[in-house]
RNA sequence: GCGCCCGUAGCUCAGCCCGGAUAGAGCGACAGACUUCUAAUCUGUUGGUCGCAGGUUCGAAUCCUGCCGGGCGCGCCA
């Protein structure tokens, strides 16, 4: 848009000027309203280069551009040590606003991956409990990567990979056995309550005979049902359910590991046979296979790895918690060995995310299925918006820990910021309903004169909304769904300031016109956002009482008469 | 000991990838604004040695090195 035809008249003022160009030219809004619409330090990145002083190299610049004086530039100016900054004529917004409403839902969105089959594998927790509350933040997450991968242009798969196949589902089967019986589960065993819960569905459903291969099977498809529904009701839907299951029976594990022993790339050694991972850059070699003959979780996941990339998908993320950190590198040197990892096929991304440090009463409460004392992410739905948990777990990168102190969440439910943004969206709405009381109709964009939305607020949310598809881009980019959160509260707080400042439905026709567009723009840019966020976009917002926070506990309290 | 991540306002966090002009938000505290398209809003005030020390640079929260503090790993577990 308006950065590329800056972008352009920059590179051809260099090249008119004599000057060198750099590989990319460096375009920022800054920060201060006198300072310009666009500024560029390019002047000052030259000086050394050129041997001259930066005002000087940007006054060269200036002088190139006002030799091809372009319309949407109203002025440059010279400031500081030698920053050149754009004043843009003001038709630059009203053609934002047209653009915005041109492309509608697909405002933000782009094909820059376009062609890409991207297979993302998130959550994936083991089938031997609930999803603890600290998986929320890969559900959250996952979720909002995936869409902003799709607004790129790449088609997304969305998988989830069930380990079914190994030791935990054995120890989960024989807890669950165990609580069928009336027992204590076993020592290194599933503790949780949830399992005498389910014992006695087990018992009612399937009786007392049950052996305790069956007890497992029964508890792993229960266990999985839970899952689904737990996701259903934060709204996140797997196109694969993968069982590693299918890995053994299909003899996958097998044929990635005759594979990599006809590519000389493993070893026996004290029974068991390892790979040479240091030779793809892993710290120390890895076994595939025990001295007791089975294979290894690594083994498996090559095999789970190459049997993606045979389904055709041209690049592998997986969201991992950093607790398997050193795992990664393990996985991208086994799939380098098989001859992955070139420009063609490149090695599995993995994504880390710092785990959820979760706090109750002020306490820390340790996440451990094994430990029984869980706080499932059921829990948190029980007592919070599904759009609250997904945002609160977005608000922050997943590089850093977080800490989810439930009584502060739940408490501050209602003060989330989802609200906030959730408000301004149903605000627009709001005028929308008022203005077809009205009889007032919005006539086609094309035919308003947009140049009159001249207020301070108006040009702020238009420059908020410009900004919109690079953030999009640099959040996809970075797999960084807090830089979409961050600018919806941000832009959302432009909208709610334009509301109180500039009404809306006035006896101006033109005004009312061009605010109605700016507001359906506005719209547009919160709806795709939050729904990148996999968060939902309301029509309106259910009333609040005017006393709620005198009312500490207004739903069950007693009737005082 | 080695590896990855984090350390920014009283609290919770953006900003760091790709260095720019006076470092931002929310919450908290304090003071204001509803005859108004829903006040779940808005406005102002308060508040920061960007962990520490060096280095690179015209310029460092941002890049490099070394420390310090916190989290997580370092299995023929998954």
């Amino acid at each position: 848009m308006i950065r590329d035809a800056l972008q352009q008249t920059v590179r051809e003022a260099l090249r008119d000027a004599d000057l060198p160009e750099p590989a990319t030219i460096v375009l920022d809004v800054p920060k201060q309203r006198d300072h310009g619409d666009f500024s560029t330090p390019v002047a000052l990145q030259l000086a050394k280069q050129v041997g001259a002083k930066p005002r000087d190299i940007a006054e060269r610049i200036r002088a190139a551009i006002d030799a091809n004086a372009q319309a949407f530039i109203e002025r440059v100016e010279i400031a500081g040590p030698g920053f050149l900054n754009f004043f843009l004529a003001p038709v630059w917004l009203s053609d934002t606003l047209r653009d915005v409403v041109l492309a509608g839902s697909g405002f933000g969105h782009n094909d820059s991956l376009a062609g890409q089959h991207i297979n993302l594998e998130f959550v994936s927790a083991n089938p031997t409990g609930p999803l603890h509350a600290g998986g929320g933040r890969w559900v959250a997450m996952g979720d909002a990567i995936a869409n902003l991968l799709a607004s790129q242009g790449a088609d997304v798969h969305r998988e989830y990979y069930l380990n079914d196949a190994g030791s935990q589902l054995d120890i989960f089967g024989a807890s669950l056995y165990a609580r069928y019986r009336g027992e204590p589960p076993p020592d290194d065993g599933y503790r949780g309550e949830y399992l005498v819960e389910m014992a006695g569905r087990l018992r009612a459903e399937l009786g007392d005979d049950v052996t305790e291969e069956a007890a497992r099977e029964w508890g792993y498809h229960d266990i999985v049902r839970q899952l689904r529904e737990d996701l259903e009701r934060i709204g996140v839907h797997f196109d694969t359910w993968f069982s590693e299951r299918l890995l053994h029976s299909r003899g996958d594990v097998e044929d990635v590991l005759r594979q990599l022993g006809e590519l000389n790339v493993t070893y026996e050694h004290d029974g068991a046979t390892w790979l040479r991972t240091t030779d793809f850059g892993d710290a120390r070699d890895r076994v595939l296979i025990r001295s007791n003959g089975t294979s290894t979780y690594l083994a498996n996941d090559l095999a789970y790895h190459r049997d993606k990339l045979r389904r055709g998908f041209t690049h592998l993320i997986d969201i991992w918690g950093a607790d398997h950190h050193g795992q990664v590198k393990s996985l991208q040197s086994g799939m380098h060995a098989l001859g992955y990892g070139t420009d063609d096929v490149p090695e599995p991304e993995v994504i880390l995310g710092q785990l959820v440090r979760l706090l109750r009463g002020g306490q820390e409460v340790r996440m451990s299925k094994r430990a029984g004392d869980i706080i499932t992410l059921e829990d948190i739905l029980d007592e919070v918006d599904p759009d609250v948990a997904r945002m609160t777990f977005l608000l922050q990168g997943i590089d850093s820990q977080q800490t989810f102190d439930l009584d502060v969440v739940t408490a501050q439910s209602m003060e989330n910021p989802v609200y906030y943004v959730q408000y301004a969206h149903a605000r627009v709405a709001s005028i929308a309903r008022r203005a077809a009381e009205a009889g007032i109709e919005r006539r086609a964009v094309d035919t308003i004169d947009l140049s009159v939305l001249r207020h301070e607020r108006e040009e702020a949310l238009l420059r908020a909304l410009s900004t919109f598809p690079e953030v999009v881009a640099d959040s996809a980019a970075g797999r960084a769904p807090q830089k979409m959160s961050t600018w919806v509260r941000d832009f959302a707080r432009e909208f709610h300031g334009f509301y109180r400042d500039c009404r809306v439905i006035s006896d101006d026709d033109m005004l009312t016109q061009a605010r109605l567009w700016l507001s359906e723009a506005s719209r547009i840019g919160l709806a795709n956002a939050l729904a990148l966020l996999g968060v939902n976009a309301p029509d309106e917002m259910a009333r609040l009482d005017d006393d709620e926070d005198e009312d500490e506990d207004e739903d069950e309290t007693a009737p005082a008469q």
